[in-house]
DNA sequence: CCACGGTAGTTAACGCCTGTACTAGTTTCA
DNA sequence: TGAAACTAGTACAGGCGTTAACTACCGTGG
């Protein structure tokens, strides 16, 4: 017995009725993509939602902020261009979303060298530091979560998603431009 | 050679570099749990973003929008609380949404029966045969994303994810009120 | 060497989401 | 029965996202 057949029906569980009323009733041909991708967007959004709210809220960054010092972090001073792509957001959010951290005095935001347009943006002191410190926070976050697999099925999780998104070759698939 | 290796630096292969650089130079230890979640939370935003440019914001819906239609299509007229509860949205999201797909005819707000604190929340007629519409279109989107794996791997990586978030149980994660 | 097409970043208008504070209706129980 | 506690929905302020339009700069080829 089911969550959903027995009548609580939740964020959840609702992936299950979705799935059953759309083949059932509705006749749909790719039951199991639908429950493939809602299962796989609901995932994550309950692991980010929790990563947020747990590390990043409390200390005074959103989602969009962490990721934005991350990127910088990792990668080292980044042209806003390279780090709009690599956080996945448009070049207007990274713009607008600098002007907070570097007001916050954890970015820093100078031209680039070579060419007039650019602007790089590199951590602060201060904002290195806080990056490894909430980093760190975050990464005991992350092990909980991932401590429902074992380290096999974590492997074959990440090789599964990969597979999926690099097939994405494959077909014409819309991102940002 | 890996594609961060040889330079090329994109959204998808940020994910190794930050394991990289988080494991060897920061030696933070839970290196898989981080490339998971990391590969997780791009892996559904990738999926997302293309299902949403390519199936909904053609004909007229946000992605919000279509999961509150698709939640209200799939588990009958609802109080808008638990249209929240399904959607992951919070209750004012779920107002202020209702709103506009009442105003574009879509959706249908009315005073519940036993409880005069509560709406229901259901389809209208067009908005039934839209969701109709619009799901065929993304079904068959999704059946394109989901060949990239077996059948058999799909059943896996649903598994997998289904373990991962069920394990929420055993601590205390951060979900909306 | 300069006009032109292309590119980086910012700004503006707008939509959506969040938390908080409020209103109104319901339930509890003394 | 009536006051207090609770619950559903909404209004509001603030943050962040998007696209489109604009500015400034770069590179090329006539």
């Amino acid at each position: 017995m089911t969550a959903s057949d027995s009548g609580e029906l939740d964020f959840w569980s609702f992936v299950e009725l979705a799935n059953r009323r759309l083949a059932r009733e509705y006749g749909f041909r790719h039951q199991l993509a639908t429950e493939l991708l809602l299962t796989l967007n609901r995932a994550s959004t309950i692991v980010t939602y929790d990563l947020e709210a747990s590390v990043h809220r409390p200390r005074g960054l959103s989602w969009s902020g962490f990721r934005l010092l991350f990127v910088t972090w990792l990668a080292g001073p980044l042209e806003a261009k390279k780090a709009a792509e690599l956080t996945g957001m448009s070049r207007a959010a990274v713009s607008n979303l600098a002007k907070t951290l570097v007001s916050g005095g954890l970015l820093s935001r100078d031209p680039a060298a070579g060419d007039g347009r650019s602007v790089l943006l590199s951590l602060t002191d201060t904002g290195h530091q806080e990056m490894v410190d909430v980093f760190r926070a975050h990464n005991e976050r992350e092990h909980e979560w991932a401590g429902a697999l074992t380290p096999e099925e974590q492997r074959i999780l990440i090789m599964l998603l990969d597979k999926l998104v690099t097939h994405r070759d494959q077909f014409d698939v819309r991102g940002r431009n």
